[in-house]
DNA sequence: CTAGTAATTAGCGTACTTGCTAATTATCGA
DNA sequence: TCGATAATTAGCAAGTACGCTAATTACTAG
């Protein structure tokens, strides 16, 4: 269920251009949406920077709402809330049409 | 005619990303995309911030190309690229579908 | 030419972001 | 229980972003 209650469209507008404006963090969205669902470590090791510096831009994708994360033993699985995404992107593209 | 030759999609996501994640530049193309045309002055006088501020995200939404403007004697008038802007949300709200 | 207006550029301080390595937490397997 | 593995958290250094004021450029008008 994306978006959270009691979160303005402005907040939302401003954590998710703030979310995609590192091409790190694009590019793991990008990543988990076309695997579905994706490990920690599968990203960090797909990525040159250091894992803890991924799971960093991991942390701040989950806190925007733009992945969800589920503990599975010591494993960590990251999904894409894609909808939501696409949502935003494309209300705002509407904006300048 | 927005999209400058030789920039690839990779170089324009970053531009174009980097330029809306801050609030100011996301409310100066609304803004200007809905007027159509503004003076420097008015955008300036609209904003909070101090002109100086608004004039550096202005040359930066030049920059990244989101913004063209004109000199008319004293004055610059500032037009949005708006096809520009809304062909990249909308090419990455598809990349999420 | 001079005063005034439109706007940008210069320069500076603060705060945030991002990268790293080292340390820590939590779990699995023998 | 002990060692290895998955992942995050802590802490720090470097770079970038953004706000301001002061100075500068460029033009208009008298």
């Amino acid at each position: 269920m994306p978006k959270p209650e009691g979160i303005s469209d402005v907040e939302m507008a401003d954590d998710v251009f703030s979310a995609l404006a590192h091409p790190a963090r694009r590019q793991i969205l990008l990543s988990v949406h076309y695997r579905g669902t994706c490990k920690a470590g599968d990203i960090a090791h797909r990525f040159e920077c250091s894992w803890p510096t991924t799971s960093r831009h991991l942390a701040k994708l989950v806190e925007t709402g733009l992945l969800s994360v589920s503990k599975i033993g010591r494993e960590r699985v990251y999904s894409a809330n894609s909808e939501l995404l696409s949502d935003v992107l494309r209300k705002w593209a509407g904006y300048f049409d």
